[in-house]
DNA sequence: TTAACTCATTCACTTTAGTTAAGAAATACG
DNA sequence: CGTATTTCTTAACTAAAGTGAATGAGTTAA
């Protein structure tokens, strides 16, 4: 299970075994159970996560409805805007399966990189990725129109559409439950 | 001029004079004409803006049509997704006003670092925000019909409103321009 | 095992966005 | 200055998403 998250540190920097051990030191690693809520609305969280195998999910709720905004699977990091912000929560963070990550926090961070400053290189280079990744993600989004992110997620993230339910799902793509409904047999039927 | 750049950064680090004139000796700032194209979509760049004064704007040009995405105002910094991936751009970016920026890029960048590493620490910060910042707009976006986008812009950017043409702004919220202008005479009816 | 829930799909209907076209207003340019 | 171009608005029509309700499948819990 470590291998996973030193496979992904060694992406962009390389730590020795005592760099390694300080880490593994703050015992970050936690199995979570399906349906485990990580972070409510409301609350004030210091808590950054990575997933090493599983899926979670954020979500806002809205006159009373859910609606899903982003999930985070495998070598995927989240941390939630409350974190950098020091605000309560605006959603939820749950685990829509049984999930293994690691938690760390700004004071853990803070601690790694006054032993080895290059960890905040790391953190910089995953952030500016990451913003990268996502701004390219909202202009797609913005571009396209409901079926054309359907077919788009189809193609990019195959599993999602097999591990998630279609209402989440549907939320995700902007739309409703029944409009995803309606849309995939728009698309069947092209196809025949 | 200077003091727009040096109040920014003192938002996250504390600057000496003898670092401020590294910054300076760089030559960064650039006075840009409106309609002055930045980035080409198939470019290659390695220059990140940060705005001081003015607007510059990103879209797409799918099917022959430009599709505007975001802009960026002044204290608003953009490095486009090309310059950390090393692709080709997918999008261009220009200047919607006259505009004053600073251009910098990765080697200049790595030099400063080098000189003071805290210079890290900023930009670790800084890109951290924004994507909490990005993610939350994604998210507002998600989650909002277009008329309420529009709604939300009017509140958190009514400047935009005034200084971006209407078709801009449109691609922006993800709608047709016949389809914002429709959408406004409904909000006017509705208040009357 | 049955009863209660949740979830996905379907349908009819309403609302809104996309499309095409036309004209008015604003802007750019010779 | 007037002409050309771009931009904005309006309108009629089409296509797609939202809404409310019904149904059936699948799951959970008593």
């Amino acid at each position: 299970m470590h291998d996973i998250l030193f496979d992904f540190i060694s992406k962009y920097i390389s730590l020795t075994e005592d760099e390694k051990n300080v880490i593994l030191s703050f015992n970050l690693f936690r199995a979570v159970k399906k349906g485990t809520i990580l972070l409510k609305e409301g609350q004030y969280s210091k808590d950054s996560y990575f997933v090493l195998k599983g899926c979670i999910r954020t979500y806002y709720i809205t006159d009373g409805e859910e609606k899903t905004t982003a999930f985070y699977t495998e070598m995927e990091a989240l941390t939630p805007p409350c974190v950098v912000t020091q605000t309560p929560s605006e959603y939820y963070v749950t685990c829509i399966e049984d999930t293994i990550l690691t938690v760390s926090n700004a004071d853990m961070e803070a601690e790694v990189n006054s032993k080895f400053p290059k960890f905040d290189t790391m953190c910089k280079m995953l952030s500016e990725e990451l913003l990268a990744k996502e701004r390219i993600d909202f202009n797609e989004f913005k571009i396209s129109s409901p079926e054309q992110r359907y077919l788009n997620l189809l193609e990019k993230r195959p599993d999602l559409i097999q591990r998630v339910p279609q209402h989440q799902l549907a939320s995700f793509l902007g739309i409703k439950p029944q409009s995803l409904s309606r849309l995939r047999g728009r698309i069947l039927e092209k196809k025949s």
